[in-house]
DNA sequence: CGAATTTGACCAGCGC
DNA sequence: GCGCTGGTCAAATTCG
């Protein structure tokens, strides 16, 4: 099963890119995970993470193409390991994407992808539908975690959502499956800049009645 | 009235 | 074994 990410309600033309392995090594000079200046600003809200696996996915169709992993937050992408982590930092985001998998054995299909982004509203309309289930107040943190589940039918993706015990005006969501299904009302597609060879994902919401 | 949310109870994992 | 914590369940409640 292809990874999916994580997709958000976006506008066209906002894009999130992600450095590529040949850069990145001055953390005082890492690229930030802004639009480039020609894109209109870019909102944190529109931000797109995918798990590692097969990182870009792209127009979200049913043969998405095939992208090269390019991920290295600090450490790259381990073929020998079933484990592997990737963390990119901004000023105003984290984002941590992790992949968990059985020694040896088949490895699982487990995808789990947070990340910390600043928005006022805790639930982003990522174009899915979620059905709440949970809400617990969790230590160490002053502000309750609320659990959401995908409400697709067949559909097992998990997320949790709750704001920064930091910075309130900061969510921490992070994602936990993969979607067996496409979002019902956003197009996904990635491109790649030749310069910088760094790859751009954007949402583009579907008119309601196209 | 059906769907979604709320919220207390319950369960499992982990550390001591 | 016990208590703490995080995650899930499910009945009650609210909402559209």
């Amino acid at each position: 099963m292809a990874a999916v990410g994580v997709p958000f309600h976006a506008k066209a033309g906002n894009m999130a890119h992600f450095p590529s392995r040949s850069q990145g090594s001055s953390s005082s000079n890492s690229t930030p995970l802004h639009a480039d200046a020609a894109a209109p600003a870019f909102d944190l809200s529109d931000f797109i993470m995918f798990d590692q696996a097969e990182f870009a996915p792209s127009s979200f169709g049913p043969e998405p193409p095939v992208v090269p992993p390019m991920v290295d937050g600090g450490r790259s992408n381990d073929q020998n390991s079933n484990l592997s982590n990737i963390t990119i930092n901004s000023g105003d985001m984290t984002v941590n994407a992790r992949n968990t998998g059985v020694e040896g054995e088949r490895r699982e299909e487990t995808s789990r992808i947070a990340f910390r982004m600043k928005s006022e509203v805790e639930v982003l309309n990522d174009g899915f539908k979620w059905r709440k289930y949970g809400k617990k107040s969790v230590k160490n943190s002053p502000n309750p975690r609320n659990y959401y589940r995908c409400s697709t039918e067949g559909c097992s993706v998990k997320k949790r959502v709750e704001r920064d015990r930091e910075d309130p005006s900061y969510v921490i969501t992070t994602y936990e499956g993969i979607h067996n299904h496409m979002s019902p009302g956003v197009v996904y597609y990635t491109t790649q800049d030749s310069v910088s060879g760094r790859y751009y994902v954007a949402g583009c919401q579907v008119p309601p009645d196209s």
